[in-house]
DNA sequence: GAAAATAATATGTCTGCACATAATATTCCT
DNA sequence: AGGAATATTATGTGCAGACATATTATTTTC
């Protein structure tokens, strides 16, 4: 039952994936227990302490589920956690080696609507910062974006020059925020049918984000992509 | 520069929240370079070690940049990662308190139609079993999958009793995977109106999802939520 | 026989030390 | 001055040992 690592450094990570590969060829079936730490090592001919960060890698990651005392068992449903990273539209786009441009199309100083009012856990009255803004890939237009921001958090907003710096580049170097909430939906383009050249009744992916500043709403961002976009990710 | 700390336990997990802290409320700017190691270790009162991996914790997280002699430094644009983890919807469906109900439509064995086949990477002369099914939640249409799977890459499907367990729980079982792709994107209802019970032309959420075997193509899934379907995701 | 105390076990983590590695700064030579 | 060799520095990682902690198994007690 030897014979895995012909003469490799034994680094946590190479100890990793060799677990990794076990796992996924099921040498170790879903379920099943693991030999502990210690064997590990000696197979291994480590330090436990290499085993044991190799193993809590592949628990942070999903794999693994370990218990004091109980081991360490495969996961039985590797919960697969595909790490979506939500880049700015404009690296987005040069990534994809497009030329990248920002359009604003509306700001002005409004109370929130009441759908608006509500996601936040706001009364209403609040002076808020409404503004949408095109984004264009080559030229073409890639994302509409209506976004509503509240003063109070973010007094520094209404100084900030958003006719250049999109108000999500902005927020991000200017605005911590300590967590959020996303969602994706299907939707008919609608009022987004302008600005994205097509018929409002297409059907175009939208994202819904709001973060948060502690108990303090920061903003609530409603995104509509193009209708031929797609969302791609690894698993 | 100190009191931070008032008589908490030095875990490299309470470590890394302080510094995750100082990040967030901006006590260490973005792009700006942080103490390094052995100056933590002295303010917190603990070995290197623990530092080093508190540190390593929030650079895997993507907040920092580490690089040697170069020193750590706070991210500029904090690439925000959301995991997204994709249960089964069995599960999903079962989180949310509803009663979950697996139905299945279609059963063949075909050849794949163009498209699938350029994806897997076939020629399109393979023996595919070919399923489509429906998930619901509390009696009504959830989730309708139409699925395409590669018979000499899982000859063991041909002898699943699918009539209870969907495919998807089946392979998550039996058949290991090295890799995959997802895409979401908005469209119309369509051929998949019919199973959801709304109109060909309803938007719905759509995920295209592909896994292998090394090279070889495992599945070809496509999904279609119910119109009103969000998917949630914590930032 | 049931409840409580005790032991055993696997993981969790810290420490102090050593050496490796990458990148930068400095010195030395021509 | 220019370039090569060398030193310095910060992170990366390993090791052995120790103790902490959660959980299960076993034994004791009533």
């Amino acid at each position: 039952m030897h014979g895995d690592l012909p003469g490799s450094p034994t680094t946590w990570q190479a100890i990793r994936d060799v677990m990794m590969r076990r796992i996924r060829t099921r040498a170790y079936t879903p379920g099943s227990l693991i030999p502990n730490e210690a064997e590990l090592a000696a197979e291994f001919g480590c330090a436990r302490a290499t085993v044991n960060r190799a193993l809590q890698d592949l628990a942070a990651s999903g794999f693994l589920d370990r218990r004091r005392k109980a081991g360490t068992r495969v996961m039985e449903a590797p919960r697969r956690k595909a790490t979506l990273d939500i880049p700015l539209i404009r690296n987005e786009v040069e990534a994809r080696g497009q030329d990248y441009e920002y359009r604003p199309l509306l700001r002005e100083i409004a109370p929130p609507p009441g759908p608006v009012a509500a996601r936040l856990h706001l009364s209403g009255g609040e002076t808020m910062l409404h503004v949408q803004s095109l984004h264009l890939a080559d030229g073409a237009p890639h994302m509409f974006e209506d976004r509503w921001i509240v003063v109070d958090t973010v007094p520094a907003i209404t100084g900030a020059d958003l006719t250049r710096l999109s108000p999500n580049e902005w927020l991000v170097r200017e605005s911590p925020y300590t967590h959020g909430t996303m969602e994706f939906q299907a939707v008919a383009a609608g009022a987004a049918a302008g600005p994205l050249a097509c018929a409002p009744t297409d059907p175009v992916l939208s994202i819904l984000r709001i973060t948060w500043m502690h108990e303090a709403a920061i903003t609530h961002v409603q995104e509509y992509f193009t209708p031929a976009f797609r969302m791609g990710l690894e698993l």
